[in-house]
DNA sequence: GATGAATGAGCTTTCATTCAT
DNA sequence: GATGAATGAAAGCTCATTCAT
């Protein structure tokens, strides 16, 4: 009868840096970096100040930890799926887009690339590693892709650099709107038909003479 | 002590708010609004902190003169260039395009959305003004043009709040891309050509079948 | 769990405070009082921070404890060898400062008197332990030796109460300059030569005309 | 009329960081240098903590202000007297010996040596300042005077290194006993005649033979 | 109008101390 | 007896803001 306790002891603490990323997430969700407190964060994570700098050196760290920790996963499973895939680029185009498009409807943590952007000034290793881990990835996978449609006479001779920030461009537009104003709006806006829109537009924009027909 | 002074100061006077907000933009830019300090504003400026507050309330009221005036003339004179346009719908949204292409590539003014979009919850009065002045109106430019394309029967018929967001989100994401990355890329990426990939695929994707041939 | 781990506790139980104030006098050395955090005492001592507070109460009382175990018994033990010599003042008074200089030369404890001094304000009542035990005995077996030299025709007529301050103080900066300067040293200063020098040069002058010849 | 007001504001700004450092003089004094609160010296200083940063980066530089501001004059006076000095050694190691006396039982500043040696770990910096400015200074000069005396006969051939240092260790300790032990000792300690008798013996211990008489 | 010395609230961070396990 | 996670009271430092000059 004493194993639960110490068991629900241990569980707490390594469930606590977890607990505090989350709050942290909240909390800079809606006031930032600059502006969150770590009081903030530590009555969020119902523990105090002090119990934050047993698991982060700064709020820096917090933060970063944060960064790391969300967003490379799903990349590399979406490019683990794209490398294996066989058959047309573009239905697979449209599946991959349909599911960052997904994730960006749900997920709370698109806001974190918002808060890099913004401080930019003030992290530039984290701007470097969003730009070289996270945005480097993304944008080679759909290269790939469409060189592959390309390649494979499925769509036109576009240059892929280009393209590919064209294919991700609306979804970080809806990422945007639905963080900083889809509060606001009188009626919800439905990112879900601005990406089939998205969806529908470019692959015809892409298609060759007559491949889409 | 001598009239030359206050001749000089008078002379001043009328441009000191002008010189203080161009230095203040070129700090928020640079470090974002929480770590702008108003001395950096002020050394930049050539004044002294007080002065500042000879014309601003507080350093918030500073950053919203900044974002109020940076934006609203250049888009009314656009919107007012789309409503006097007669001619192919195409033709206007390439030139509008173009238009807002070489403002993003060339204005230093936005980093000023960027920060508003980061600094979003501590700044709700501001992302109403953004929202529903700048935003609004610049869909409803692009969404009339849309709108007429459609109805000659230039374009497809694309729902137009969400084509207009289409068109735009390329040019956001190259603004972004100008402001955060471009000093990380080993070779300057090229917007404009970027701009000219979207032109280009957007049109073709918005055609009515053999439209563009 | 099992026998052996509660035989061991047992057996470390006694050594414990020992351990721990070994620890911290290493600790204090090295950083002084206030810079010294009870995690720096826990980690050499090789037990956790709680532990410590089995022992003892405050930071404060593990530097009494320490203060007050280090110096009296190896003064009472020069105090008793005085008392019981026989001979020469002129002979014994080498010997004791022979002695001091040793100890001065070799112990680590040395380093307490300094941080006492220094956080004289903080330790009221430290002070007044060093300067009615430790200070007043050993300037008490000093003067003792000075006024049985002066007796026996050996020494001048010095004021006792000066003398055996002048008796100490080359030893006391022997002290200082091997806790503090030392390390910076190009090369090691010879606090033994200086030790003599002071023996050599103290005694002529203490000596009676011819009294040393 | 309006000359003295700018007149007084101006000599306020100029004298503020004396006012600072005799206030953080009197607290370092008392507390120690980490015991001190930056709070403590402002109350003191009559100005709030802020004021402190815009004289002064850190309350290391406070510190260090005041021991670089404190010491170095009076030494290099000392020394440029010692230099220009014609006569005999004797008479001049006297007067040295009186004035750094003197200085010792009527400066307040005699406690900043005592702050560097007691928290030496956390300084490594101002000890060496202490090391090779201070104190190679004054023993240079003490060194000095000796080597002239053994040259011109007055003095035995004593390693002058080491007796420089015994020159100045009562000195020390009469420092020392009044920062520290003054105020507990039932009658005051009387650092005068203890350096008198300093003279006396020291000055009999260093003469050649029948030199003294 | 302009200055800049002064303010003081507020922040991040540290660490002696406690106590459930 | 021992642990170590958690606490919370400071402390150093920053900076938007004020106001006497």
């Amino acid at each position: 009868m004493d194993q639960p306790l110490t068991a629900r002891w241990k569980r707490r603490k390594e469930a606590r840096p977890q607990e505090i990323l989350e709050a942290a997430l909240a909390v800079f969700a809606e006031k930032g970096f600059a502006a969150t407190r770590m009081d903030d964060i530590a009555v969020r994570a119902g523990v105090t100040k002090g119990t934050i700098y047993l698991y982060f050196d700064s709020k820096e760290e917090v933060f970063k930890s944060l960064v790391r920790q969300t967003i490379g996963d799903t990349l590399t499973q979406i490019a683990d799926r794209v490398a294996a895939y066989e058959g047309s680029a573009r239905a697979l185009l449209i599946t991959v887009l349909r599911a960052i498009g997904t994730l960006l409807r749900t997920s709370d943590r698109v806001v974190l690339p918002k808060i890099v952007l913004a401080e930019s000034g003030n992290f530039p290793e984290l701007v470097r590693f969003y730009r070289f881990e996270i945005i480097e990835k993304g944008l080679g996978v759909l290269t790939s892709i469409l060189a592959r449609g390309i390649a494979q006479g499925e769509f036109r001779a576009v240059p892929p650099q280009h393209a590919a920030r064209l294919c991700v461009a609306p979804l970080l537009l809806g990422a945007l709107w639905r963080t900083t104003f889809a509060p606001l709006d009188p009626e919800p806006y439905d990112i879900e038909a601005l990406i089939e829109t998205h969806i529908d537009v470019l692959l015809r924009g892409l298609a060759k003479e007559g491949g889409e027909a």
